[in-house]
DNA sequence: AATTTTTATTAGACTTCTCTAAAATTATTA
DNA sequence: TAATAATTTTAGAGAAGTCTAATAAAAATT
């Protein structure tokens, strides 16, 4: 009756759902080299996803998504790339976000992805426009300069 | 020989030191109330952390943390509070930023940890005086009370 | 088509953290 | 101090995720 998905099985849905966006289908090997775990692993989640009614796979064959496994990966997509493009704001280097953004996204409150996203909303739309916002990102970025020295 | 220490073992130590900091000395009760997990899980993780050099006990006496433990404890809490103040600076309610500091504390790469650091800095550090903030600040307040009518 | 290589699966074990239930110890209080 | 209550510890098991090694299937090559 538990039907909570854990931070892991978030990863291998984004995972799955990336590779077939990219190259139309997904392979144990594929998801195995994206997560850095060995295709026994894979396997054996696919299993428990296939339980829980989020991918179908048949043992040898490819394996896709079910519409409600797309749609949660398409959230679980969606607050990643916030995630990312959140950390880059603050400027962490392009890899280390892109990292840390897979440490984040999952068990946050929804509260707190909601201000997560609001927060890039806010400061990207904004961007090009009004003065103070681009003010503010280039005081930042010259205090964090500052700092660097500083070591 | 993996002197790695775990999210969850951070969790204990700093609960540790924020028991100890209150009313002097820690219980298992006290932690396993604080962490909200039975008394067998802390004792079982007591000795871990006795294991690592991090903790001092005696069965059935209580619990104080050695210099390396406290230093490591001090590390994890001072994340805990920058992420925290972070929080709350995006506008998460207080109780769900306090929950949440706890997950985003652990596991991010020390160049995240280190921006996260100098964004809280330079907002509250700024807070009271350049224009340019504290208008940025009240921006981003009108902004999500904006969103918050459209729901 | 037969052989080799690659990929996928299973079985079984390990790690980390958790729990319950029972036993041991310490503290309280009548 | 004897009985009761609270706390701590142990033993044993379970969930989640991982691995290695062996096996099975599919794909590629000769």
């Amino acid at each position: 009756m538990n039907s909570e998905i854990s931070g892991r099985a978030e990863d291998y849905l984004r995972s799955i759902y990336e590779i077939v966006e990219r190259k139309g289908f997904a392979r144990v090997r594929d998801i195995a080299r994206e997560l850095n775990v060995k295709p026994s692993s894979v396997v054996e989640m696919l299993k428990k996803l296939q339980e829980m009614n989020l991918v179908i796979y048949e043992k040898y064959g490819g394996v896709r998504l079910t519409d409600k496994g797309e749609e949660l990966a398409e959230v679980v997509k969606r607050r990643h790339e916030t995630f990312r493009k959140f950390l880059e704001l603050i400027l962490v280097p392009k890899d280390v976000a892109l990292r840390d953004a897979h440490i984040l996204e999952h068990r946050l409150h929804p509260k707190t992805i909601l201000q997560f996203t609001r927060f890039v909303e806010f400061i990207t739309s904004y961007a090009d426009h009004p003065r103070f916002i681009r003010r503010w990102l280039e005081e930042f970025k010259k205090y964090c300069k500052k700092k660097e020295k500083e070591i």
